[in-house]
DNA sequence: TTTAAAGCAATAAATTTTTATCGATTTTTT
DNA sequence: AAAAAATCGATAAAAATTTATTGCTTTAAA
């Protein structure tokens, strides 16, 4: 590896295990699961086998949050999703925009669940003459235009792309030169951004890709039964 | 941990590291991106370059696909392709079906990167009535009661799951019944399914667990640099 | 024709992530 | 009140993944 290369993935200097904060959100939705059925405290154990993982994991896991947990108890449910929450800095509300009014952002102004991790979607750009002046999920659609002016009056941190590959970056240089310091994006490219301003990349094809090998091996495998049969 | 815990992570034995399974379809884009630019071969460290990678990483990811390269050369682009696609089965048609015809059913269906992944939506299903026997994107949208028959008679392998999280497990069920095999799950509920079925989940949330994170301590890291300035 | 540079392939080392183990603590049972 | 069971927290070990190193091969340049 050369120097260059080392740099470049230098870049992202992580704090937590990105397994561990992604597997943040499933104990939630499953702490809050027991919320609902009205119990209060969870173990490791319990947690593990509700969502098919082992306690020792879940509970190095948790231990990020710093919650203390009782033996022969385990952890306060309310106090366990709070702290999960602020860990993630969900107790927060994030103002963001969402660029692209199609399809799939429709679907994700649509989804619900995103509000209660903090995520205030104020309003949504598109360059789609038919769409601006509407509004999609009670959320107003403005041009492209004026996507600037508007992250920089409302001080929007979050941007959500969510229009075709080939103009991501170019909404993407806009939102960053407005000021945007966080880029959640769904267009399947690299996007390039400086070093102040934090991205994310949502695969859809990458798990298709893990699917489509679970399948190829089922497939293969079960053809090897069925010659060994014979 | 125990033997019951050690049972339930051992249903997935797993042939190839996933993390590498999952960087295959970047790998797939960008060599097709080169294609539409005329280039014929690529090298590691072009590739690596162009995708903020390092070398050594997509040289040990693509030699999972069995492809050989030339030193001072590279891999041939159209051969790289193929393999790829053919290593994921990316190169047959698979069929599938999609449960819940709402708006990321609908996004789901207007993508159209998935049909070159072999990926054949033949039919939506729904309970609502305003939508049975609509059509979304040139996909016809049947009635959930037909779904079994629908499977069945149509040699159906993937079922893309895009219903609420209250009825995912219901629809699961549905499918598995029918003799569905793989099972593309966009509802954030772990899915039990039997293990002649697989199943992959795909967690918005959990990417977006990893942008809140890198958001918090950006924002933490400001205000220790604030700090230290008076 | 020789030398240098680029880069593949294989192997080794380092790092990260997962899993196991163990002692201590709390609750329940005897 | 003592013993047993559950489980936390910390530490250690194992496994998976990433990164580094080395030698060899191919191409291009001197």
């Amino acid at each position: 590896m050369n120097k260059a290369e080392k740099n470049v993935q230098r870049e992202d200097k992580k704090g937590y295990p990105s397994p561990s904060l992604q597997r943040l959100p499933l104990y939630l939705r499953q702490l809050k699961q027991y919320q609902r059925e009205g119990v209060e405290k969870a173990s490791c154990t319990r947690i593990a086998q509700d969502l098919g993982l082992i306690s020792v994991q879940v509970r190095k896991d948790l231990s990020m949050t710093g919650i203390a947990g009782r033996p022969k108890v385990g952890y306060n449910i309310d106090e366990l999703i709070s702290r999960i929450e602020s860990f993630l800095g969900w107790d927060k509300k994030r103002k963001a925009v969402l660029i692209g009014a199609g399809a799939l952002g429709g679907a994700i102004l649509g989804y619900a669940g995103f509000v209660e991790h903090g995520l205030s979607i104020c309003a949504a750009f598109d360059v789609d003459e038919k769409k601006i002046g509407t509004s999609i999920r009670s959320c107003p659609v403005y041009s492209l235009d004026d996507l600037e002016k508007f992250v920089e009056q409302n001080q929007i941190v979050i941007g959500i792309v969510t229009v075709p590959q080939s103009v991501a970056q170019l909404v993407t240089d806009k939102m960053v030169k407005a000021g945007i310091r966080a880029i959640w994006n769904y267009s399947p490219v690299r996007l390039n951004v400086p070093s102040n301003v934090v991205c994310e990349t949502v695969q859809l094809s990458s798990s298709f890709a893990v699917l489509s090998s679970k399948v190829k091996s089922m497939l293969a495998e079960e053809k090897k039964k069925e010659q060994s049969k014979q």
